[in-house]
RNA sequence: GGUCCUAUGGUCAAGCGGCUAAGACGCAACCCUCUCAAGGUUGAAUCGCGGGUUCGAUUCCCGCUAGGAUCACCA
């Protein structure tokens, strides 16, 4: 046995596997010529960040369009920076985007032949590569600590070299295979590196599927590819996993362009074959001036959690990521009149290629569009679902009758050109609470903010009038007639014209007498037609209301 | 700082050698109107700079500038 088959079998006297076993257990996929396999690879560090949202529904599309698989793999090997129970996080709120899986890590499972799907549980397949890569000397132990790796790093800089573990700076690549062995014997502690063949001042052309073609140095460095701590990096993993999953087509953020050549060279040294790659852009964010990545620390909207907790149907967000990502996706959304994502064609080359600021205020549009096209039926069980966990005073109002919920919220609704006055369900409350009783009695004990030129009798007469008069069964339109009649005879002109040509001989006009109405039947000055508000309320309630104004105006 | 990526209105962007430089969001005005939310009409607002190439550059090339990303036993 030559000494470098002694080092891998002296580190890794467990690993009995070969590379060529673990070919075997995880074959080709059984899928035609195009259809692309896809991933989305997030690490269980907290929160799903809107930009992953944005990458994961790129691949999703990727692969669905083109009838290939889409899964999830966990990118768990940070175990200091893992927060428990994100794992499991994440994919549900994937999934409240309408995220799901074709296979991966499912939370408590996995599901699908390509598995495990979390790094943390793929440790012996990562040892069964690197094994091999140490029996062929494509892979050494470096047993330089923190502290040298610092004090390097300084001189460095110091010589305005470019910094890192390569070449004459790499110290442990040039031990022997005995020295290493030594080393290891006496139980020093190590990690393991690639031995990197690279040129710095070499430069290759990498194909990015959005991009094109870059021009990269190549990789000189020695990276580690397996911590002390028994688990891979993250280049490592990416390049092991993606083999072995058969994915055809890696998505991820531009941040990992300039660690492209590493992944290259890797895939290159194993003698495997490298996916495609879609390098896409960052999410930004304006700052004094400035555009920088979307920071979760920063930017509420940073995190998805912000969307789902203020209610934004996921529809809309959806929508409007796909509008970041194909401009002509609004287009298309103009003539579907859906703004179902799965529904529309995505393409990679349309993707710009710089990072688009985060437009809350284009989220907003997308989002109104979305709830105007909902049937009343559908926003009543949405905006519940979405309250029994954050909004406990809608939920209140909800609970006390659906029936009288769904028929508030049926409002100027399925029609032609819906009202479009909630973005996101944390809207409905206030715009709704008046159409309940108590808080109508609350929303009015205040003043009442009537036109001060109309004189509390003539609201008081007028009011009179209209609960004499009115007659509930009368349609939008001739109801708004007879509004006209009922209020001329409190002295309010038909209309405005009427009105500014006679001033001495009208108190207002139809539209102050509306007002009047209004603000006793709702509290404020602004609310939806009338007409339907007073359906809603029913003749009992709504004199009930009326009657309330005049003993508070008596 | 090295390297890489990017560069059209405030934002998202179409354009791919010849155009009065699309469209959407936002903004403004007007119209409609019982208020609001809408809807309609109109408007303001863009090719970062400098060199080339070309009869002609927003478009192709180079430089500059600006912004971004990245340089860990993090992903």
């Amino acid at each position: 046995m030559d000494a470098f088959k002694q080092l891998a079998e002296l580190i890794f006297p467990e690993i009995q596997e070969t590379v060529g076993d673990l070919e075997k257990r995880y074959p080709p996929r059984n899928l035609k010529e195009t259809a692309q396999v896809t991933r989305f690879a997030p690490s269980p560090t907290g929160f799903l960040h809107t930009g992953s949202l944005f990458t994961a529904m790129v691949a999703k599309k990727v692969a669905k369009d083109s009838g290939g698989i889409f899964f999830l793999r966990l990118e768990d090997t940070d175990t200091k920076r893992e927060v428990s129970g994100s794992g499991e996080q994440l994919i549900s709120q994937l999934a409240e985007f309408g995220i799901t899986l074709d296979e991966g890590f499912l939370g408590d499972r996995d599901t699908g032949g390509y598995g495990p799907y979390r790094q943390s549980k793929r440790a012996s397949i990562y040892k069964v590569v690197i094994k091999h890569l140490l029996a062929n000397n494509l892979a050494y132990p470096c047993f330089c600590s923190t502290e040298e790796l610092d004090t390097l790093r300084k001189t460095q800089e110091e010589q305005k070299v470019v910094p890192g573990y390569y070449g004459k700076y790499a110290t442990c690549r040039y031990l022997s295979p005995e020295e290493s062995i030594v080393k290891i014997k006496e139980g020093q502690p190590y990690v393991i590196r690639f031995r990197s063949k690279g040129d710095h001042f070499r430069k290759t052309l990498i194909r990015d599927l959005i991009r094109g073609e870059i021009n990269i140095a190549e990789n000189d460095i020695d990276i580690v590819i397996l911590k002390s701590d028994g688990l891979p990096t993250y280049h490592f993993a990416h390049v092991v996993d993606d083999h072995f999953m058969h994915t055809t087509v890696v998505t991820r953020g531009e941040e990992w362009i300039s660690s492209l050549p590493i992944h290259v060279e890797i895939f290159n040294a194993i003698g495997w074959k490298a996916p495609e790659y879609a390098h896409l852009p960052l999410i930004m964010k304006l700052e004094n001036g400035n555009k920088r990545k979307l920071s979760k620390r920063k930017d509420e909207e940073a995190a998805v959690s912000f969307f789902i907790e203020d209610g934004y149907p996921p529809r809309a967000v959806m929508a409007y990521l796909m509008s970041i990502a194909n401009s002509n996706f609004e287009e298309w959304t103009e003539k579907s009149n859906i703004y179902d994502i799965d529904k529309f064609t995505f393409n990679l080359d349309k993707m710009s290629l710089d990072g688009a600021l985060f437009d809350l205020d284009k989220l907003t549009f997308f989002a109104k569009e979305v709830i105007a096209r909902m049937s009343a039926h559908r926003l009543a069980s949405l905006s519940k679902k979405w309250a029994i966990n954050h909004a406990p005073e809608l939920l209140d109002l909800i609970n006390r009758n659906t029936d009288y919920y769904e028929q508030i919220l049926n409002i100027e609704r399925e029609k032609e050109n819906p009202r479009k006055d909630f973005a996101k369900y944390s809207d409905i409350y206030s715009h709704i609470r008046f159409f309940y009783h108590d808080h109508y009695l609350n929303l009015v004990s205040v003043d009442l903010p009537f036109d001060e030129r109309i004189t509390k009798d003539k609201v008081i007469s007028f009011l009179r009038g209209f609960m004499k008069a009115n007659d509930y069964t009368l349609d939008n339109d001739d109801w708004f007639l007879s509004l006209k009649e009922i209020a001329l005879i409190s002295g309010f002109a038909p209309n405005n014209k009427e009105y500014k040509n006679n001033l001495d001989k009208y108190i207002g006009h139809v539209g102050d007498a509306a007002e009047i109405l209004r603000i006793s039947l709702t509290g404020s000055k602004n609310s939806p037609n009338l007409w339907a508000i007073l359906q809603v309320l029913g003749q009992e309630e709504a004199e009930k209301r009326l009657n309330y104004v005049i003993e508070k105006l008596r």
